[in-house]
DNA sequence: GTAAAAGTTGACGTGCACGTCAACTATAGA
DNA sequence: TCTATAGTTGACGTGCACGTCAACTTTTAC
């Protein structure tokens, strides 16, 4: 684990280019520390980077990922208010990714039938 | 099963807006017939429908949804050389959907974390 | 020291998935 | 027959998530 990245370091390792790790600062999901001008990206950046990447591919928007991420952020100190409520929002958001889990479900199954049915026409007439 | 749907009953069946349903006519997913004027929506377009609106969830493209839809359509002939490619196809959206359910892990995971933290500092000092 | 590579800040462009009028038409119920 | 209700076709607008220059500065390698 290293501890600081250079941004085209960071983008490689997670397939993105340097316009969307500037785009992510500017929406403030990113922190980069900076050595003159350039962007010194640290582990913590590295993770967020990564979970909101994982959010994007499962639909949710830049926002709604800093949202969830500063929510889970470990660094963040919270009263039992605070507490419950992030409780809360666990709640919900596992709810919606269980959602998301059914329809992936529903399509496997759904892409299963239809290689079966598939596969059944092959045999019938074989080329 | 009802045979025929208008434009608001399919949109409200699937909280999606009447634009939306044209907006995928558009784009050549949706097929629905005329009485006079008025769109007419068959069980095949309802169907269709359900399943864009699944592929959407899962952050698809419409273009991707409608690709993916017809390649499934039971009611397209094909002969040994299309369904061996349709096996193909199988086997590569299968792959990324599994990628997604991995995605969706890691983030539940994550969460029963964050959770257990958070149920942690509660005990730890109550309000 | 100098050339190449990497980085920077704007600023405008783009593709997607609709939203939102407007202006009009068709249809069903009182 | 009149009127509300639902539907139609444009056409333009919008929010999001970057892509794509341009013009410039910095850093690294030789």
């Amino acid at each position: 684990m290293k501890q600081t990245y250079s941004i085209t370091e960071l983008s490689r390792e997670f397939d993105a280019t340097p316009r969307t790790l500037r785009f992510y600062e500017d929406q403030g999901l990113l922190n980069p520390g900076r050595r003159g001008m350039t962007r010194v990206y640290s582990d913590r950046d590295r993770t967020r980077l990564k979970l909101a990447l994982r959010g994007r591919r499962l639909g949710l928007t830049v926002e709604e990922c800093k949202e969830i991420i500063d929510m889970y952020d470990p660094s963040r100190p919270r009263n039992a208010r605070q507490l419950l409520r992030l409780c809360e929002k666990i709640r919900e958001h596992r709810a919606t990714l269980l959602e998301k889990f059914r329809d992936i479900e529903a399509t496997l199954n759904a892409m299963d039938e239809v290689e079966r049915r598939c596969l059944e026409e092959l045999l019938a007439a074989p080329a």
